[in-house]
DNA sequence: TTCTGGTTTAACTGTTTGGTTAAATCAAAA
DNA sequence: TTTTGATTTAACCAAACAGTTAAACCAGAA
């Protein structure tokens, strides 16, 4: 009957021609502004097989919204990695974000936004972050600071500034690329390459003990 | 007939209430998020009365949104009062940046993701971008950099990462609000004056020559 | 008091939206 | 070939929604 315990074999079933045209229509018009036929519409389906799928609007969203956070989540995995230097970890912790964000750009808004307007999207996955990642980087840099690796400093304000320096310029993009058109620069050189490097070294700057 | 012609006395205008009540849920919800229902019922009215204001919802939102952007490019001005050196006029820049975004945390966000679903909503409002202030911004810090006030940069980068510094921890606020919770600290702490000092440091640190 | 204009109530229209259903296709496996 | 399950089409429903209208209400000004 239902098509959920198929094999992936094309890569392309229509699950995830769903989940995709999901994601991207719920990231960019949140829950309440999303229409489900807009969602038919973008994966190329119509809205009964959507529902075939996908029992309501709500299931669907929810789905997306757990895959989003789990991936959004799963990035911190590459700071917690105790066998490297802290100059390494950091370097690869924010290689991952930017990988991350390069596919999702919208992503960190999506879920700040939706959390803010349903809060118990939060609440109702503690499971999830039980073992919050976030958590233990404050924890890692207070230990290092401690053993005299890096310069004392506030390490929640630190992460702070370390997530603004990312994630911001993927959502401001599309303002930025016309205040830069504006001025006879283009888009292009301010790729995610050039702001990485500039947030890493925003970190050199503020680690230099 | 309407009542726009009156005066502002009362501070408290039915029109001022929908006003601040269609900011509020256009800012939380979007313009395809947002119920009229809803901002007639957070301004404390009727939705008859809502229309017998304003016309339609789409005009509503525009005047919404045409108000923010405006109010939003206003704070630039403080950087372009020519006859204060460098570090002033950015200071100001940057105390400016900090009350707008104390009074609306989420308007970039808002104009950001607006413009990006409704790319004319940015076309139309040319004549407001004339004069556009961020590209000035810009080209002030390059002369600055010629006259050697300021170290050697890439300006537009700098200007991107200080929008970052500001604008994310007011948009991400309610996350980080549930990080530092469960790291033992307070978000009081982190309050605006404390981000805004970090920002500054920010600056000094790149300015620095 | 009357008049005026903001405000409410409530009923109404037409459209959109989420969701369901049944019959008809269609391709691939049995 | 028959069967099975995915997919489409199209009609349908009930609720939500934007927007309109008319009558009633009510406060302050004339």
């Amino acid at each position: 009957m239902k098509p959920s315990c198929k094999m992936a074999k094309s890569k392309d079933t229509t699950e995830e021609k769903i989940l995709n045209a999901a994601k991207e229509v719920f990231m960019k018009y949140g829950l309440y502004g999303s229409r489900m036929h807009d969602i038919a519409d973008t994966a190329g389906i119509n809205k009964a097989l959507l529902h075939y799928y996908f029992r309501s609007k709500e299931k669907l969203f929810d789905t997306v919204f757990s895959g989003a956070l789990h991936k959004y989540l799963q990035q911190m995995d590459a700071f917690l990695d105790s066998s490297l230097p802290i100059r390494q970890r950091l370097n690869n912790y924010v290689d991952n974000v930017f990988s991350f964000l390069e596919e999702y750009p919208q992503m960190p808004v999506f879920i700040i936004k939706e959390v803010s307007i349903n809060p118990e999207l939060f609440r109702d996955r503690v499971d999830v972050l039980k073992k919050d990642k976030g958590i233990s980087i404050i924890q890692v840099l207070e230990k290092e600071i401690e053993l005299g690796t890096i310069r004392k400093m506030d390490t929640a304000l630190f992460l702070i500034n370390l997530h603004s320096l990312c994630s911001y310029p993927f959502l401001a993009a599309p303002i930025f690329k016309h205040v830069l058109k504006a001025n006879h620069k283009n888009w292009e050189e301010y790729s995610p390459a050039k702001i990485k490097q500039s947030v890493k070294q925003f970190i050199e700057r503020t680690l230099l003990s």
